[in-house]
DNA sequence: AAAAACTATACAATCGATTGTATTTTTTAT
DNA sequence: ATAAAAAATACAATCGATTGTATAGTTTTT
């Protein structure tokens, strides 16, 4: 009867075959150093034993763990969960391993996060940083120690950090000129926290399409948000009390609030999408694509960041230098998949603007 | 100007203070064999050099790791993403981290990526098996070498392994009688693969309605799908062709084979749901209660899957015996969301039937 | 005041793998 | 055949924290 004893290590194959455990360590490691049958020898007794390297004694040496980090503010949202798809294919062909954490978007839970994968001894962190995130100085110490860092999404502007962002303001502004292509006028916002960098460039993306067609535009056509389905509704009804006031158009700063909007209106008014008003989103939510009419929205492509953001962290792990020197900045292209929500001219392609 | 030196150990804090490397140690750790004096000025020696524990070398010595290992097959599956989301809340109170791995449901990978934690030694596992995993011998090692392992959603007969798994059977069951309350009288099946267990309870489910309410059932009701929406369209189209045996209920095996069936027929076909047919799910996908009508679904539960699964084997971890002395198995409880896809008798609220 | 009991700290081994240096063995060259 | 070169393996230190045992210093007991 085979028994298959506990945990085995290099010095329990040692032993046997009467090696040394640096003999066995590096016919493991496949060194030159070591003879091709006593390699043979080591390999069998190995596999006989049933020997697993342990990978924290090898880290501990080594000062290397081949683990990344990565800090999302929820996983179950579908724009995390495919970041983190590509995040995690990407690494493990490279055989690295991720620990993930959510932060919930709170800066005081994201802050105690670090501590432990900085103690955990990733070799490289991803963050998608926290609402409440004012800096980076809780980066700091991953900088001190140069294990490389790559934020992606959201972000902040002083830190100096290499990120993968997406181009928000560039999404919305196209967005908005499609409705205005399609003859809105009266284009109302959605707004995301303005603590955030995303939602920002959301805005400005909104007013400086506006601008650049002479459309009429006041403060009171911006809703500040925290764009839950259940906030959407709240706002929806507010922005239909006002009867003078309806806007033709929403963009609103997520598919979430926007779908929530829809089915609002759909089910509790008689105001219909889009022949009385148009509505966009961000993000390409899965649902967007299956109800009717279908949501325009702005493809952030998450796999892509996820993946984007992956490779550039390994290439600063196998290039200190590189991480530490510059920072580097890569906007993920948007691209606006229109749908029935904002088509008013309906069937007919509409090409892009070439006013000046 | 304050220098902050690399990777400071408890050797430095011990030579500044020149104190043995143990007390600090200990000290740390508030151990009573310290004095409260040195206590203090270890602390704050310790604050001031930027110390942080280096996790490996504790791990190694302490053989714990503080990691719980997580394998799904796709991370950014709605059910996946939510049960990763309760497992990572619950353990993450306990100051564990999880590393997650994906097994795109390919057992080969599976096995590789087991390997992996093993060697990382994570101090648990949870996982939901792939596809195509025939049984639990890949576990093995996990066994021997006493790492407790509890499954989750997807698991296999054999194995005496602890799992927490969703009563697949009775919500399929459970739907189905919905169904045929309905005055439907020939629903078919839209079948998930043969090979796992969850499909198989899936279809029992419905075939002991039918059963139980004396309904015809042929072989060519069922219709074997890999349940993506692709297929699910050319089986829809199938099952079209021949007009003479329409279905007036589909029991689909999951949401997105449902939801996509649901689009097709309303944007290619006179057939209306629920007028013409019936048709439910599994899963709760958010899309089902924004589409229109809604989608009735079997819900699963997945955050709660995650947590109570991330519970069971917390609770194995700090009690060894139980893990191995005996198997644990616990169904969550499916519900049933009832919306416009099967009301046929509009919103008259129809109890269960009390047929014995 | 000496012995006993207790505190606080130091010493040293250990976890398992890696790696630079040293030594032994084998092969090649003269 | 013997020296030199090369190959194979052994020795020993190390990564950083933990922990059992030993020792120095202090307090309590009688």
């Amino acid at each position: 009867m085979k028994k298959i004893k506990k945990n085995i290590t290099i010095h329990d194959i040692a032993r046997e075959l009467k090696l040394d455990s640096s003999t066995i360590s590096r016919a493991l490691s496949d060194s030159p150093r070591v003879g091709i049958k006593t390699k043979e020898r080591v390999l069998s007794k190995a596999k006989e034993l049933g020997y697993r390297r342990n990978q924290m004694a090898s880290n501990l040496r080594t000062n290397k763990t081949m683990t990344i980090g990565v800090v999302v503010p929820y996983i179950s949202r579908h724009f995390f969960s495919e970041a983190i798809d590509g995040i995690e294919q990407t690494v493990a062909d490279k055989d690295y391993r991720v620990i993930i954490s959510q932060s919930h978007d709170d800066y005081k839970l994201e802050k105690k996060i670090l501590d432990g994968l900085f103690m955990n001894r990733v070799d490289g962190l991803l963050i998608s940083a926290s609402m409440e995130t004012p800096d980076s100085s809780h980066l700091s110490i991953f900088k001190d120690n140069r294990i490389p860092v790559v934020l992606f999404d959201r972000y902040f502007e002083n830190g100096g950090l290499s990120k993968v962002i997406f181009e928000d303001k560039q999404g919305a502004n196209d967005l908005t000129q499609h409705m205005i292509n399609q003859g809105c006028k009266k284009i109302f916002h959605l707004a995301g926290s303005i603590d955030s960098q995303i939602y920002q460039q959301r805005y400005q993306g909104y007013r400086e399409a506006l601008k650049k067609n002479d459309l009429e535009f006041k403060e009171s056509f911006v809703k500040p948000s925290s764009l839950t389905a259940e906030d959407a509704v709240e706002i929806i009804k507010e922005i239909l009390k006002d009867k003078k006031n309806l806007p033709d158009a929403l963009v609103c700063g997520n598919d979430i609030s926007a779908l929530a909007i829809m089915k609002y209106l759909d089910e509790h008014t008689e105001i219909r999408v889009p022949g009385d008003i148009c509505i966009g989103g961000f993000s390409n939510e899965p649902a967007s694509d299956l109800i009717k009419p279908g949501l325009t929205t702005v493809d952030q492509h998450p796999f892509m960041i996820g993946k984007t953001a992956a490779e550039m962290l390994l290439d600063f792990i196998n290039n200190k230098e590189k991480a530490f020197r510059s920072s580097n900045t890569v906007e993920i292209k948007s691209s606006l998949i229109v749908r029935g929500s904002t088509l008013k001219k309906k069937k007919k392609i509409i090409k892009k603007n070439n006013i000046k």
